[in-house]
RNA sequence: UGGGGGAUCGUCUAGUGGUAGGACUGCGGACUCUGACUCCGCCAACGGGGGUUCGAAUCCCUCUCCCCCAGCCA
């Protein structure tokens, strides 16, 4: 970060602490709970937890937050470290759970019972929801809430030993019914469940809720600055409690600030899962995930994803950022680091009748535009090509400069060509062009100075090699999903369409994971699930930007 | 109607009593063997009303709107 880049909130408390000297080493965490995959807003918090520590010589840990085992699995914590270090951040040795603590945070709930600062209770949870009161009426407290201390830890000692049925007794904080905070409420602190953790098996029967496991957690690996989203706000008077109560050695300090929404992506893990387990989409890495998992298999660099939050900025505000930001990042890395193809995704045959049948001519062309140490590959160019069918248009409007009939347009890396005869099926369709070539015009001989206004990409028939190519669309019709009534209602029947295209020859042996170009189309990459080399499936990451049809559009709503 | 937060171009974000700036989008243009990239230009904001001040996005008062909280979820 240099010196005039304006800091956000965040940052410039943790510069001043450093400065005045209250810490020496900036620690912070990411503690995902290991019920779902990591998606876009997660990216933020990643970036941010471990972007501070890394840009002030500090340190991260990766904590799961598993204090809810029937929720959580092994497979969504082994898919949350690979979306981690795929994005680029290392823990190191410091990868911890919540679990690994359950020893000292259950001794840190024995101190509570004997100072009298939590209690065990013995009412139901439909009664406690009475006891608790509503946002403008205060609550009561529970008769149990005065039990003696020695009742409390018996109490609690056999809740651990598992001798109560779930739900039985509850161990509570001891704090304030008539609090307007809800949070302060008595909350619970220690819950009996009788069922295997997936780190710790059979060892307990009660599991420590959020808040204090949190808290504690964050304190016993000396987090100096504990990042969390907003709505944890009203949290942090009951997270400074814990502190207070129990005076641990390190005192760690919870700052808010705003999650990142996406215009027209779901955030919300329930509906994420919704969309998994109802088959709306093909899995959590799905490409129209808004998830880790997902954009990484739709080919978006995780350079761009990093990019994408930085620009969204470190606020309290909330925010709801357009995709084309995203897709902008995304373009701008892939536009530097990928190198061009051809090919055509929905095409249409040109025969050039004044080109001899047998001949094969191998064209030069540029891997890339600005970075000629890319170097160049050999394109064969026959009588028979593969054009795109949206470059060609019977009845062209006057700025339609593709190919028209009479009309000429440059072959990319070939010839220029002219158009003679359009060939129609019975229903009327095009289904062949007859052209004449020229030439004098091959690309990059110089002897002909001849220019044209359009330059459209080819494929050559006998050369092509066949490929599904998927593109894809938005997920949701509407900018904010989340706030749906029924997320069913507003999703986009057309997120998803399939493509036989020809691709030109060197395609076929496509890296995996290697993005390219497609010139005058959008970046593409192998699908990382159902690729071979034999039967090709291609992803389209995002199109290139594309003023021609933005004219198209503003012109059909011209006309209505 | 209890408590906690938040309001700056369409979107995101700077600003910390002294010319409201940047990015994305949009619009116009240049360039182009990718209608891409690049370059140039333009449009566009301090939620409302009062006050303090030579001067207010910034300080004070007031109003309005938005978000979060009543799990033995995180």
């Amino acid at each position: 970060m240099s010196d005039t880049e304006p800091r956000d909130f965040i940052r410039q408390i943790i510069h001043e602490d450093l400065e005045s000297g209250k810490h020496q080493q900036i620690v912070t965490r990411f503690p995902p709970e290991p019920n779902g995959y990591l998606h876009i807003g997660h990216v933020m918090s990643i970036c941010l937890n471990f972007g501070v520590a890394a840009e002030t010589g500090g340190r991260t840990y990766l904590r799961f937050d598993d204090t809810n085992p029937g929720k959580e699995s092994e497979e969504y914590v082994e898919a949350i470290e690979r979306d981690v270090r795929w994005l680029g951040f290392d823990w190191e040795d410091r990868l911890t759970h919540a679990s690994d603590y359950f020893e000292p945070l259950y001794d840190a709930a024995v101190s509570l019972v004997k100072m009298g600062s939590a209690y065990v209770d013995s009412l139901s949870a439909d009664e406690i929801r009475e006891y608790r009161g509503t946002l403008t009426e205060p609550g009561k407290n529970s008769p149990y809430r005065d039990r003696p201390v020695e009742e409390n830890l018996d109490l609690l000692e056999r809740m651990r030993a598992g001798e109560f049925p779930d739900g039985e007794m509850l161990l509570r904080a001891k704090i304030d019914m008539s609090s307007p905070n809800m949070n302060l409420r008595d909350p619970a602190l220690y819950r009996i469940r009788h069922i295997s953790h997936q780190h710790t098996g059979d060892a307990w029967s009660i599991y420590p809720m959020y808040d204090f496991a949190h808290t504690m957690s964050d304190a016993f690996e000396e987090i100096t600055h504990s990042l969390c989203t907003l709505e944890f706000e009203d949290h942090r008077p009951l997270y400074n409690w814990f502190l207070d109560q129990l005076k641990p050695a390190h005192r760690p300090r919870q700052i808010e600030f705003s999650r990142l929404n996406l215009a027209f992506a779901i955030t919300s893990k329930r509906k994420l899962n919704a969309l998994v387990e109802e088959n709306i989409v093909a899995g959590w890495n799905d490409p129209r995930m808004p998830t880790i998992a997902g954009m990484r298999r739709r080919g978006y660099p995780a350079a761009a994803l990093r990019e994408f939050v930085k620009r969204g900025g470190v606020t309290k505000k909330d925010k709801l950022i357009e995709m084309g930001v995203l897709e902008n990042c995304v373009r701008e890395n892939l536009g530097d680091e990928s190198e061009r193809r051809m090919a055509v995704l929905r095409p249409l045959k040109v025969v050039l009748t004044n080109y001899p049948e047998d001949e094969v001519e191998m064209m030069e062309a540029m891997n890339h535009p600005g970075r000629p140490e890319l170097g160049t590959r050999q394109l064969p160019f026959s009588r028979e090509l593969w054009i795109e069918q949206d470059d060609f248009m019977e009845e062209a409007p006057r700025k339609f400069f593709r190919l028209k009939p009479e009309g000429e347009v440059r072959l990319r890396f070939g010839y220029i060509i002219r158009c003679d005869d359009v060939i129609k099926n019975d229903a009327g369709e095009v289904i062949e062009l007859r052209c004449t070539y020229d030439p004098d015009t091959r690309s990059g001989t110089g002897t002909s100075d001849r220019k044209v206004k359009g330059t459209i990409h080819w494929v050559s028939c006998a050369h092509a090699v066949d490929a599904n190519v998927r593109l894809y669309d938005r997920l949701f019709t509407v900018a904010n999903p989340n706030s749906a009534d029924d997320f069913h209602a507003v999703l986009n029947a057309d997120s998803l369409k399939t493509v036989v295209a020809k691709m030109e020859p060197s395609l076929a042996a496509l890296a995996p994971g290697q993005p390219v170009q497609f010139e005058r189309l959008g970046y593409f990459c192998t699908d990382s699930e159902e690729h071979t080399e034999q039967a090709p499936v291609i992803n389209r990451i995002v199109t290139l930007r594309d003023s021609w049809a933005k004219l198209e559009k503003q012109a059909m709503q011209q006309q209505g």
